[in-house]
DNA sequence: GGTATTATGTTCGAAGTTCTAACAAACTAC
DNA sequence: GTAGTTTGTTAGAACTTCGAACATAATACC
């Protein structure tokens, strides 16, 4: 039951059913690829007629292929098979960390093409632009040309105005209000450029990514553990954005109102137990905040090595990592208990010492949620080789292709 | 963006245009009214032909009315003013409360007939259902024919299985796994009976009710302060439900982990802090559980009451509501991190306190804010007079008259 | 009072979709 | 080689939006 907006609605066109059977048919392709035009037919419930009708348009428009004849053992014309058609254009993701930057290139279909690249993140924005550009053109150069390119998607470990392209605030990298779409604009010209925060891309890319795309649910969470905590909210097949597009701020929410100091001001936020420094201070017995300069002993020491401390038998290192794992438990809980989703994914260096916390998080979830179905939400680890930041950012670029269309 | 569920979508048939352009008219005539089709052809960027066509269907199935012409100093021929038509068909509304449980009758728009009745809860349940019974049959003798019925909204202070009409969990009733759907599916054969938990039903009340209809925003939170505490969320003008119909549970995410105890089994929940019950306590200072029995002093001495001290300068009075009031301003400000709505709507018996707290309200949701935006979140509160619950139950009646079709 | 002007609401036909039914195409089984 | 079966296409009916013309009803002006 959704109330129409009766001050921003959309009338049906005479093109509006056409639209709307048509992203149908270019997501079952996408999905369910190989399938015949009979198989479309069936899977929507309608006749062939009305399906080789949007195919023939969607092969116009090359979104899609015929492929090879289908062959089983079975009576009757072979089917011919019907494919998502990679046109010769291509997307990239770009992935800004506190210290790397990543970079990949994809075709129009999001799936990736040759290896992922990445050079150190420089704060200062003009430096930064410049890297950042010339690795783009030494990427494409040679292989593809930049009119045919989709769009740049890039992530930020922040806060973003979409609108205006501009990183509102992200601490990791010591930017506040900057203007990153500008340059890069004036770098690419009339390229489309994508903004968004890293935890909210990384939903993104849990409904968006090639794998597994039949079982996928359209309402889950996406928990982002690093330096920051980021969490992306996808409600009925959308990222809930919000007013500001900061809605899913969960790593602020408190455990403890009056817990440990967080570097956004406040106390006790769930950041401030879980974050990986938050970690580490656990281990070495003292507040190492990303602010203050480091003691050789914990310059380099990373989440990482405290994991493979913890492997080789560092009880105390065990210990840190299993409190946190508590506390991302209790997080966990409270964002089960507000949000009900089908599906909370964890994303994070954190997520390689998986098998040393799941029953600890386990634990600390059922302690916190209201009831035992809600205890039993499902979890599901993203490795760090899935890439979920640069496969979100190349979805802001590529999905929008096989997004529903607005109406009502 | 909004993905398409390939296991549950919506092809447009030959009457989904129709279908959607039919909806945009109905809820334009409902928050406009009174308006001509010339007005509806120009808000909806349409010709007029389009526009004669809806209406005559609306007015076909009487689901819209025309009225008097129209009567400016404007030239030309006069417009023909179009009403949403309430037939004689009408709505029950119910809100089951601890000690009392509220009814109210509606047209088939919504809108109040006659005064609301009361009777005070029964926790058994075929007492209960037979009270309820005698109350509606008695509401509607004499005015009204059980046929002409739409339907019956019944909201409940606690989580329900709408699809099953159980009541899974309502604390301040007793109630645990009660089939309240089937008694009264007997008693009222053939009747739409729908159940949905208070706190939401009172967010629908603020998207649905009929004031305000134009300025109304499609992204909010309803925070009920009781004897629980009941979140609504709404998101893009749709209810956020979530896989177990548990989504808004937000008054079990901490202030504090190791806080107060909380009627849920866990420790230091927002609802500790701020239900009626725990300003009580905080005023008598001892734990005033509502399952122990209470002292004479305490056994009838309500919120109401403390505010009415508070009032009168007991200061102790004061300082309990003002303790309450930061602490509800602490968890409005994680909702508003989490969530980023438009607009905060407050319910529940402190709100009539508001003069005495606001401040204290404002003030805590800045501290834990994370941007000035976002301190900044708008604020409403809701009398009792409004009564936001039995609204909202008859919301869910209603209002799938007025809603956005399901598409794509 | 009569005529010009203007806005509302309806009608008619064109264009774009879905949908039904029939038909052509292609392949297996016997 | 023929019957049977499934795929994909085509033609036309039904339904919608859409543009333009038309009828209706009111005011303004002479």
């Amino acid at each position: 039951m959704r109330r129409i907006n009766p001050s921003d609605f959309k009338l049906a066109k005479q093109g509006t059913s056409r639209e709307i059977n048509r992203q149908i048919v270019l997501t079952l392709i996408r999905t369910h690829q190989p399938i015949s035009r009979a198989d479309l037919a069936r899977l929507m419930d309608t006749n062939r007629a009305n399906v080789t009708f949007i195919v023939n348009q969607l092969l116009e428009e090359n979104l899609v292929r015929e492929g090879a004849k289908g062959s089983g053992k079975v009576r009757g014309r072979k089917p011919t098979y019907l494919y998502v058609n990679a046109r010769n254009s291509f997307a990239i993701a770009v992935d800004i960390r506190a210290s790397q930057t990543f970079l990949m290139i994809t075709d129009s279909v999001g799936r990736q093409i040759g290896k992922i690249k990445s050079f150190s993140t420089e704060s200062i924005l003009e430096n930064f632009v410049k890297t950042l550009s010339e690795h783009i053109f030494a990427l494409i150069a040679g292989n593809f040309d930049l009119s045919d390119c989709e769009g740049i998607g890039i992530v930020v470990p922040g806060m973003v105005d979409r609108k205006e392209g501009i990183v509102l605030r992200a601490p990791a990298l010591g930017w506040l209000n900057v203007d990153l779409l500008s340059p890069l604009q004036a770098e690419f010209d009339g390229v489309d450029i994508q903004l968004e925060n890293s935890g909210k891309a990384c939903a993104l890319s849990q409904i968006w990514a090639n794998s597994d795309l039949t079982s996928m649910h359209n309402d889950i969470v996406f928990v982002s553990v690093a330096d920051g905590i980021g969490v992306g909210i996808i409600n009925n097949g959308e990222l809930m954005r919000g007013k500001h597009n900061t809605a899913g701020e969960f790593g602020h929410v408190p455990l403890s109102i009056d817990g440990p100091r967080c570097s956004c001001g406040a106390s006790g936020c769930w950041e401030a137990y879980i974050s990986n420094v938050s970690t580490l201070s656990r281990y070495f017995g003292r507040n190492i905040s990303s602010r203050e300069p480091r003691s050789v002993e914990t310059a380099n020491f990373t989440i990482e090595d405290l994991i493979a401390k913890a492997r080789e038998g560092d009880g105390k290192a065990l210990a840190a990592l299993q409190s946190t794992a508590r506390y991302l438990g209790l997080g966990l809980a409270s964002i089960i208990n507000a949000i009900d989703p089908h599906c909370v994914y964890i994303g994070g260096e954190i997520t390689e010492a998986w098998d040393l916390i799941e029953s600890q998080v386990r634990e600390a979830i059922k302690e916190r949620t209201l009831t035992k179905e809600l205890g039993a939400t499902l979890i599901r680890i993203v490795p760090a080789i899935e890439h979920p930041r640069l496969r979100g950012a190349v979805a802001l670029v590529t999905a929008p292709a096989f997004a529903a269309p607005k109406v009502a």
